[in-house]
DNA sequence: TCTGGGGTCCTAGGACCC
DNA sequence: TCTGGGGTCCTAGGACCC
């Protein structure tokens, strides 16, 4: 083996863990904020997400009862319904939803000044600071629950573990209202007889290539070599198999340094087969709008724009074309897309059941490039 | 059976450069 | 005339997450 081949499978830093790490997840977020506001929707199966009219749509979240008749987030919404006949839907009002997520974050960040808010629903806060040991992170995490209760009506389930994809891993593992620590010693023992599924990243077609090698649990997949794993799996397999293995794969500076965004886009999906080309149009020039203005507003400039096409038959295209300099005007997508669009011109309209537009190649615009930009204007 | 919307990350091939 | 090998950028598609 030349030294170019050789793979370096383990790094000493690696296997370090000194961080203290919790991580909080809301119980059926949604469901559970439109269950508080509507006491009568308590203890029946409710779903918020698809159109209670037409059923079309998919289930965005569901409470616990609805759960009892297999149905889960990302379902079609007729397929729930026909799980549970007296499945009560609900469109949602996300702007509620905002504010409560608001105040409990900020509830949450009195335990730790160090906290990376991971959605409306999930956070990970940095204990390593504020306590000595595994039983004063427990201590505060009831703390913690019941503040939460207390001031919104909502429960929630919290993992502590030495890095936030263990602490993520731990609150999942038992829910809703869920307390698990698992300390650094404790790690392969609790992962062992876990779904392999329980680690986040792999879902459905993973799942499905683990299970046809007779992995199950992630004590299944700890016990093979590593190098058959690299072998078979990749870089990502070797990832997995670390972690089930109870290496640490965080790199600690990274942990809680917030990530610049990467894209912006917006896509709408037509419900009704009429649609022409004009209402096709129409949408994707919103769509140019509003992904614009956000990037205005967030002060960004782009140099890529790419055109999502999705037909009846859910056969999805993406196009997509770099531009050569970063640009902020909605003129300069409208062009692109309209060349993008070129290709499917020959295709029925009525054909087409989503649209989208995406920038991607996005950058902040410094005060130097505004002065320069102003100059040559 | 019918599949939302906003994202991230990964892979793989091709173009192009040195 | 035939042809290495590494690096980077672009494009398309797909898995996955909330």
């Amino acid at each position: 083996m030349t030294l170019a081949n050789q793979v370096v499978y383990f790094s000493e830093k690696e296997q370090v863990f000194d961080s203290i790490i919790l991580y909080m997840d809301l119980d059926a977020f949604f469901a559970s904020v439109e269950i508080r506001e509507n006491p009568q929707l308590e203890g029946k199966p409710m779903i918020v997400g698809g159109n209670p009219n037409t059923k079309q749509g998919v289930v965005s979240t569901c409470n616990y009862e609805a759960r009892k008749y297999g149905i889960h987030s990302g379902m079609p919404a007729s397929q729930a319904a026909r799980l549970c006949p007296e499945l009560v839907m609900v469109r949602g009002s996300h702007k509620l939803y905002s504010k409560v997520s608001e105040n409990i974050m900020s509830i949450v960040n009195h335990y730790s000044p160090i906290m990376k808010v991971a959605g409306n629903d999930e956070a990970y806060l940095d204990l390593t600071d504020v306590v000595s040991d595994y039983e004063e992170a427990k201590r505060l995490a009831v703390e913690l629950k019941d503040d939460i209760y207390a001031c919104e009506k909502l429960t929630c389930s919290i993992g502590i573990a030495p890095t936030k994809i263990l602490a993520k891993i731990a609150s999942d593992s038992d829910k809703p209202d869920g307390l698990v620590v698992v300390k650094p010693l404790e790690i392969t023992e609790f992962l062992a007889p876990q779904k392999i599924t329980i680690i986040p990243g792999i879902g459905k077609k993973s799942a499905e290539i683990y299970k046809k090698n007779n992995i199950f649990t992630c004590g299944d997949l700890a016990k093979l070599s590593h190098q058959l794993i690299h072998q078979k799996w990749g870089k990502y397999g070797l990832k997995t198999w670390k972690l089930v293995n109870g290496y640490n794969t965080e790199k600690t500076e990274e942990k809680f340094t917030s990530r610049e965004r990467k894209s912006i886009s917006e896509e709408r999906t037509f419900f009704n087969k009429y649609s022409s080309w004009t209402d096709i149009w129409i949408r994707i020039d919103s769509a140019i709008k509003t992904i614009v203005e956000t990037a205005k507003d967030k002060n960004m400039s782009f140099r890529t724009v790419t055109l999502k096409i999705r037909f009846q038959d859910f056969e999805t295209f993406t196009r997509s074309h770099s531009l050569p300099c970063f640009e902020t005007s909605e003129k300069q997508v409208r062009e692109v897309v309209k060349i993008l669009l070129e290709e499917f011109k020959n295709k029925p309209a009525n054909e087409i059941r989503l649209v989208g537009v995406k920038i991607s190649n996005i950058r902040k615009i410094t005060d130097n490039q505004k002065t320069l930009a102003q100059f040559f204007k």
